[in-house]
DNA sequence: GTGAAAGCGCTAACAC
DNA sequence: GTGTTAGCGCTTTCAC
């Protein structure tokens, strides 16, 4: 038999707790102490001994066993339909960041839209034992019942709708539709259209609505609606039909920044000049939106401050459950007629 | 002392695999057999009950336990830069659905670009137990001793050039430039730029190395270079520069559809026409270059096909180091000169 | 086909 | 200030 020249992996097994405590010569208590920095005090001596065979075993606690002990995994489930969405991204990213900034990771799940995947998400979060959920349904009301069963706390993220006993935090959109055409108003326009995404959920968008109400409160008429999917190519489709519309608006409100973005291109591949023969404000506030032509005039979402009420209210401890609202913010640029493009 | 009239949280607390045993009238092994479909077999009537009293007690295996006995917490780690990116957001959605497919969940984090944050990021994923991570760093070469330090298989995704002793998977940026730089040749153009994005890797890149290589091979001399970051407003800074520049190239290369989406928008505010003007050809094939005005022509990155293979690399069992590197595919649209805008 | 029990790595109450 | 130890929920070997 041959010796065998060298091993490839010189099978050194991860340092536990145990091998940390004997290197430094002290107790697995004590190694506990120093890592979490409590619950009892260590004196200076002996904590320098212990972070000395921390450093030298490359020792990393076992955060699974942590959590076993702890029934706590430190980590966040968070289900969007398509983090390929910029608007998921963005809030996506950081709500990664606020938790992190608290402590905790965030396990993300894209549920593709449906109903029945976002259940099995929250089922699966549920296995993970996560230790709160944030739930971004658009396209439907999410199965509330189901996060009950699971009982795991969670926030309805990017949800208008209050939900008695959830946690929410979203945008007013009524406001945000008022606010859009108002804008457009005082421009001087008097046809106003809407392009709508298309969900499943019961209740009017609240874009919609608003959008109603500003024309109702400017004693406008009710102005041509479009629904199409929340998307580029939704709005390229309604765009596409703008085009051969005999009655078209001077201006719509898109209740999408991406929806915007497709009306865009079909209007560019029509001839239809922006703001000049048709005036658009949008929704959402991407960063896409300034990088069009001509750059969109949107309302925007206060991205960072929902991610950040949404961890609060997840991990802040506060208790009792709370609604937030936000409001989007008017950003004036070319589409709408304010800049010149 | 008066009776409660009724306990708000009847603290159920969440059943274990102890609990299913009980109520089925089994051992809590037999419950383990049911569970995970094995090693035994179970006769049927007992994995009746056991399946009854699952369902009953709304049991939900304890995935922390589970990974703590296994040493597996059938979790992956993914570090981008910055997950808002919109090819970082479609990668990672492949990823997570290719890793979902193969039941792991993804832990997501995103660096900021900066190597020290990176080094974190795995360090705490290391912690945090799991069975491997996708490294996508962009902006400079990845902490090599790092993750080897941590001792977690690893892939390096979206990384061009090959380093022994990693598993990597990428796409061929020399050819990609070879082949813009050759599709902006076969439209007559002589005088071909580059916008560049800044990475501080030391090595060239290789979409720059690509279009030096073309503009060789056909006998061009080589053009101007613009270097910006790798995002639309690095795009909008090269546009707004190439703008004022005397000897305007008659086409570019944009190593990033967002920095050609940034160029685009210089250009229309300068009046230069895309492509009579200036000929744009990218890279990355996101779908923000399909609805900007003109559609983009891009190299665009088989994005699903590389996320498919960096997870197959990390739990498909294969042992050996690959470095898988795949091709980009021209998408011809109008800012090239190939369709009517 | 079923069950008893050891032990994964960690925390923290309790004893000293 | 430090050490001992029970036990978190699960998997699986080994006995029956």
């Amino acid at each position: 038999m041959v010796a065998m020249p060298h091993l490839p992996t010189p099978a050194k097994p991860t340092a536990t707790r145990k091998d940390v405590a004997r290197l430094a010569g002290v107790s697995t208590a004590v190694v506990s102490y120093v890592v979490n920095g409590g619950p009892k005090r260590v004196s200076p001596a002996t904590e320098a001994k212990v972070r000395e065979a921390i450093a030298v075993l490359g020792y990393r606690p076992n955060a699974a066993a942590r959590a076993l002990k702890l029934g706590s995994s430190e980590m966040l489930g968070m289900v969007v339909p398509d983090m390929t969405s910029p608007f998921f991204a963005t809030l996506a990213h950081a709500v990664e960041e606020a938790a992190a900034a608290r402590g905790y990771a965030l396990l993300m799940v894209n549920s593709g839209g449906s109903l029945a995947a976002e259940r099995r998400a929250v089922e699966h979060l549920a296995s993970r034992r996560v230790d709160g959920v944030f739930l971004s349904s658009v396209l439907f009301e999410p199965d509330l019942r189901e996060l009950e069963a699971v009982e795991i706390p969670a926030v309805l993220l990017n949800h208008s709708t209050e939900s008695p006993g959830f946690d929410s935090v979203g945008v007013d959109f009524v406001q945000a539709g008022r606010d859009a055409v108002d804008h457009l108003v005082s421009h001087g326009h008097r046809n106003i259209g809407l392009v709508m995404g298309i969900s499943t959920s019961g209740d009017l968008d609240g874009r919609e609505a608003g959008w109603r109400m500003g024309l109702e409160r400017a004693g406008l008429p009710i102005g041509p609606v479009m629904r199409q999917h929340f998307d580029r190519d939704g709005g390229y489709q309604a765009g596409k039909w703008l085009l051969n519309s005999s009655e078209r608006p001077t201006a719509v409100f898109a209740s999408s920044d991406l929806i915007a973005v497709g009306l865009l291109r079909a209007f560019h591949e029509g001839g239809v000049r922006v703001p000049e023969d048709v005036a658009i404000v949008s929704f959402d506030g991407l960063a896409e939106s300034e990088y069009c032509w001509p750059p969109l005039t949107t309302l925007a979402q206060p991205v960072e401050e929902m991610a950040q009420a949404a961890v609060e209210a997840l991990v802040g401890g506060g208790g009792h459950k709370s609604n937030r609202r936000f409001s989007a913010t008017l950003v004036r640029r070319a589409s709408c007629g304010c800049a010149a493009p």
